[in-house]
DNA sequence: AGACTTCGCATAATCGGTTGCGTAACAGCT
DNA sequence: AGCTGTTACGCAACCGATTATGCGAAGTCT
């Protein structure tokens, strides 16, 4: 089966090439009875552009990268929805790359994402400096940074912001009457999680209460590791009445890590999560969580890409957003 | 900054274009001095071949389409998951569409995908015939139907034998000593749905157990769907002692909508719920379930496409896994 | 009426690779 | 030396679109 090409629909119209182009694209004036006969044509023959072959002229292509670490946590699975909601909107693609926190994947990924031409990248890295994206930066390809950053980062950063959020949470148990609080405060490596660990100590310094080094466990993030830590904290012969929780996984592994120990929430322990999920609602006991307001993450996130794409040397900012305190059952 | 093309290569190692391009595909023999040349040309070049020009000229893409009907579900992202680690080392990437289960939005999305010129296309159709679909079969490209099907269905058919899975399900709550068991069958547009709706009434036939259609409540697939569906079924005269609910979805919102009517699981009601979640082992209480082999799933796939892609004219066989039932508590 | 615009479209170069065909250079043989 | 075969690679057409340039016909102006 021969493929339709530009060319058949031209023939078929009776035009050139050119205006046929034009008329699909609207770029140039051509008689309403023209642009109606390429039309049919089009119709009649089914004719498809051909992707590849537009973007090796215009040097475009319409597809912007998105890095996850985690495709199987519904936290990303909301942004993803909200990036590509907008995406959809302005006729763009998303090719999907899941990093599972894995930093040669990340590297693999980014130069895949450049072969194909990608016009920008969204990513939740897991590269802690400047190395790997900054390949796609020397080709002048926006970034915007989700969910993390670092130090050196060029490009904007749209998440929440994890210190004061943290703070927040923190705090809730404090005024709650609690004052031995510890922390499962995962990968020290993503900013995320150090920006959390910090808020949860102003928090505590604020309240004049003591940083107990002990009582602060990293890990990474999965549901093992959360339970692992959970126990470790617990095991402890003075063990905290309460903890601060950075990650929904993790919560989930100190939840089970909780139960297998006999130990009740919050009458033994209370617990703040960062991250609200779903089924947090229906967990014994139900969980009071820092919830992100995740849709609206992600469409910021494309938003962004999508005006650095628009207006180039447009400055683009960050944006932060706050995170909401849902009150439930373990505090 | 002057994109780096073939020809700066082939410039720089003295060779041309030619020559350059088959040290890179290896296809034909290149003296080793030769290549080294070329291969030192790339490195310092920082060479990054151009993957619309490449398949402007092959025809082919190396990407495989991916529509999931709900990004946000850990179901799908598991899969993925799976999809993408077989598609990652074999050098293909993936363009991801998120339906929400809207129609309109498939066939956007396939005509989106068409354009590209994707190789393959791995489907959780949510349209129930062949007619959205046929448009990629027209042209050659395989297909493979994910987690669900339809009568016409031209491809493979990659998940789970629902029918017999939902069989051992509410067989399940048999033997454990109810006869009065009702059943959230989820969207009967959906085979999916509608065979793991035979195989529970399979199993109630087979125990001599009334059908009762009042105890039969159909709904989309969303945590509110299965909260409403749970309710109204809890608040008729004669309610049902055990239910079958066929999504981890409506699990969720089925387990909300008991615990705000004030019903205890399984005192009250006993649940059986379709598809397992890491969280499903925590709740209130924990569920439960018939769990899907879903990285597995993913991962053939993946595996079922390319070699439809590598063979052509093979015929791909459907693969039909097993759900593993997973009791806790409530039941 | 002749010159000058304007309108509407065609021609052809170009993007960056792949690949069928062709050939220079050299070795081996008589 | 002359012929043939092999080795290692170059040439140039082509994939299917975009777009700068140019041109004939119709319209306008003096």
């Amino acid at each position: 089966m021969k493929r339709i090409t530009m060319r058949d629909v031209a023939e078929r119209a009776g035009v050139s090439n050119a205006t046929v182009s034009h008329v699909i694209n609207d770029t140039r004036f051509v008689e309403d009875a023209t642009k109606e006969r390429v039309r049919e044509a089009i119709r009649h023959l089914g004719y498809r552009p051909n992707v590849a072959a537009r973007s090796l002229t215009t040097q475009r292509t319409r597809i912007i990268g998105l890095i996850v670490s985690d495709v199987t946590n519904t936290f990303f699975g909301e942004i993803m929805r909200g990036i590509e909601d907008v995406l959809i909107a302005n006729g763009y693609s998303l090719m999907l790359c899941n990093t599972n926190e894995v930093l040669e994947r990340e590297e693999y990924y980014i130069d895949i994402l450049l072969r194909q031409g990608v016009d920008g990248i969204i990513a939740a890295a897991t590269s802690q400096n400047w190395d790997v994206l900054n390949e796609a930066a020397k080709l002048n390809i926006p970034i915007v940074m989700l969910d993390r950053t670092f130090a050196d980062a060029a490009s904007p950063y749209v998440g929440v912001d994890n210190r004061h959020s943290a703070y927040l949470g923190a705090r809730h148990l404090i005024e709650r009457g609690y004052a031995d609080i510890g922390i499962l405060a995962g990968f020290q490596r993503l900013s995320t999680m150090r920006d959390r660990l910090a808020g949860y100590e102003d928090a505590l310094t604020a309240a004049d209460l003591p940083l107990r080094e002990e009582w602060r466990i990293s890990s990474p993030l999965s549901i093992e590791d959360g339970k692992q830590a959970m126990q470790a904290l617990m095991k402890q012969a003075e063990r905290p009445r309460a903890v601060f929780i950075c990650n929904n996984l993790l919560s989930l592994g100190a939840l089970m890590g909780m139960q297998e120990l006999g130990l009740a929430c919050p009458d033994d322990v209370a617990i703040v999560g960062f991250d609200d999920h779903p089924w947090a609602q229906v967990s014994n006991p139900p969980l009071t969580v820092l919830r992100q307001p995740t849709y609206a993450i992600g469409e910021t996130a494309a938003h962004k890409v999508l005006k650095a794409l628009n207006e180039d040397d447009a400055v683009i900012p960050s944006a932060l957003f706050n995170c909401q305190l849902i009150v439930r059952a373990s505090t």
